[in-house]
DNA sequence: AAGGAACGCAACCGCAAGACG
DNA sequence: CCGTCTTGCGGTTGCGTTCCT
């Protein structure tokens, strides 16, 4: 781990900026995801390999789902809890769109608080015990409602649009955003509908939005 | 209208497993 | 076969927002 040595700049923690978020989904739509250390690097991100790739996978991937856990998604987190423990990342795979972390959070925050209460878990949704199988194919399925990060002017995220008000991002075209907005690679629709919120006024736009080329250069779909 | 408490979400930390040299 | 590096996973913490008193 003697890395370059020298001008070794601090690592970045806490909060991800538009910035990054647009440096990183750039960098991984033109060359793909893994090696994320080297990643980080190239991208010229101050940020570890493994900060980038959980802000990918938990965030700027096209696929990720946000909103709302819906009864049947909670069935199903609730059967599959009991059935394999808290194998978030394994519950993940059958909940399409929905991250580990989500529904780790999810199982925390509602799930587990209940049953701490004393009444069952099930008290609003009562696992039908017929097997919930969620397949890879529904994870084309239309993305229903996500949300935009809303960035402060100074660069630092302000918190984001939660269910209490919900931002305009939303699926593109009925699923697209599923597959991706670009064959192989990706285009977080919200980064740009960011780009476009901050307007000419926002900070240094311009100054990077050179550096990210395939991304307003459209890709060529 | 102000203050406090609770809730929800994003991010970080540490550990373990797997792959590669 | 051993050692090192990278990736993945689960747990925990902190921050921001919202609701209630």
């Amino acid at each position: 781990m003697q890395d370059g040595g020298g001008e070794e700049t601090a690592v970045r923690k806490g909060p991800w900026t538009m910035e990054e978020d647009l440096i990183l989904a750039n960098y991984v739509a033109v060359n793909g995801e893994g090696d994320w250390n080297s990643l980080a690097r190239a991208a010229g991100l101050n940020r570890t390999g493994k900060s980038c790739r959980l802000r990918w996978l938990n965030y700027l991937r096209p696929d990720v789902r946000r909103g709302n856990i819906t009864p049947e998604e909670h069935e199903l987190i609730v059967e599959l809890q009991g059935r394999w423990g808290n194998r978030w990342s394994k519950i993940a795979r059958h909940l399409p769109g929905r991250t580990d972390n989500e529904i780790k959070n999810f199982w925390r925050t509602k799930i587990q608080k209940k049953r701490g209460e004393g009444t069952s878990e099930s008290a609003g949704y009562q696992p039908a015990g017929t097997a919930l199988v969620v397949t890879e194919s529904q994870s084309s399925s239309s993305i229903s409602l996500g949300r935009a990060p809303d960035y402060d002017v100074g660069g630092q995220p302000r918190g984001w649009g939660d269910h209490h008000h919900q931002l305009g991002y939303v699926g593109h075209g009925g699923g697209s955003a599923g597959g991706g907005a670009c064959d192989g690679g990706v285009l977080p629709e919200f980064l740009q509908a960011a780009v476009v919120a901050a307007g000419d006024s926002f900070w240094g736009l311009e100054e990077y939005w050179p550096t990210v080329p395939s991304l307003h250069e459209d890709c060529s779909l």
